[in-house]
DNA sequence: AGTTATGCGATTGTTCAACAATCAATCGCG
DNA sequence: CGCGATTGATTGTTGAACAATCGCATAACT
């Protein structure tokens, strides 16, 4: 529900209305939700309740901030023909495809498979998980401002080019381009959300 | 009591017993439960309960490698007298105070102190977060190896070293240094944990 | 004898009901 | 109109209960 966007960031979650509405005991919720609080995708006010987390700008910056820094070094890193490259082959074909029917929310859990595919490239358990955080986090803040096709259309084919340089062995290059583009997709998340926030 | 090491990793924690042992019920211990798991300190096996996380030698290695693309990144792209240095320079003075005074878990402490003040350099919530969560897992894993000199005693002066270069403004040797640092820290703990694993 | 079924005991998974602690909003009062 | 006390609702925590599941020891069988 919270990734599905059926969710509104700040709307409190009452424990009662929850658990009847989901069929589970409260206990068992409290435990579901204490590993939600962890993801950050709820916050824990005691006493208080739990509540929807609003994507702070801050937080919106602080993470492109670590994706820069970890996909574009996991794409550095990479040796050729890694086994995830597969993923971000079928990632981009799958957005490819999407793009053509016009369904833009596809696109956009396609492109985010294509990142968290880069991520990949390192081999690294802990960093998959981060990763997962940090785009379920990034997916709350999509869900604020609703305009998908402005939002995934124009790194379709940014990614396309990607890949092609990974597979290509111009690791080097395919970083640096990762690296551009996002940051202007940062700014570009950046401003809709500033534009946004006050209303 | 986890990174206290009070735990054997591998142990089985009842519910029953613990829940009493603490003073609190079974529900409150699985809501703490889940949040270990998810942190990675404890496994749930279902039907079978939680366990002491034994950390394997893969994740060790994994451990390593995050660290070292961490760390690395956060000290090159570090500004100049960032506030974190503050934090880098107490830990190396409690370092070399507790070396002083043969406390070794102390030096230790102070050691992951100062990496830790690395990262912050980052200015990265989710950086800092997720460091936290590595360094109690490689705690868990210290614990198993008990021989906090051998463990700690070479790296207080490398740690000089390399706040020196920082202050300096040679950020790209600061990180060097860093960089083969970790590397042969990793090939210690590996070579130790290897060494004690079979018995 | 070795191996496979079987039953038992113990532990987890989940629920329900209850109560204390705390917070927020309402109401009353100066 | 501003401020404080009271009330109401929700969370925090507990204890007990029961079904589901697993591991193990016993028993049966080839």
């Amino acid at each position: 529900m919270l990734i599905a966007g059926d969710l509104v960031p700040g709307e409190r979650l009452s424990e009662a209305a929850v658990s009847e509405r989901l069929g589970v005991s409260r206990n068992t919720l409290r435990e579901a939700f204490r590993v939600l609080t962890h993801e950050r995708l709820l916050v824990h006010k005691p006493h208080a309740g739990v509540f929807v987390a609003v994507p702070s700008l801050a937080s919106i910056i602080d993470i492109y901030r670590v994706r820069r820094m970890i996909e574009c070094q996991a794409l550095l890193a990479a040796p050729a023909r890694h086994p995830a490259s597969r993923r971000m082959r079928a990632a981009v074909e799958s957005a490819l495809a999407s793009r053509q029917a016009d369904d833009w929310i596809a696109v956009g859990t396609a492109n985010m498979e294509f990142h968290s595919a880069i991520v990949a490239l390192a081999d690294s358990d802990h960093l998959d998980r981060l990763y997962a955080n940090i785009s379920a986090e990034l997916r709350l803040a999509f869900g604020l401002l609703d305009d998908p096709d402005y939002l995934h259309r124009p790194y379709v084919d940014r990614n396309v080019a990607v890949l092609e340089l990974y597979l290509a062995g111009e690791a080097a290059e395919a970083a640096a381009l990762l690296d551009d583009y996002l940051l202007t997709s940062e700014r570009t998340i950046v401003a809709a959300y500033a534009r946004q926030l006050p209303a």
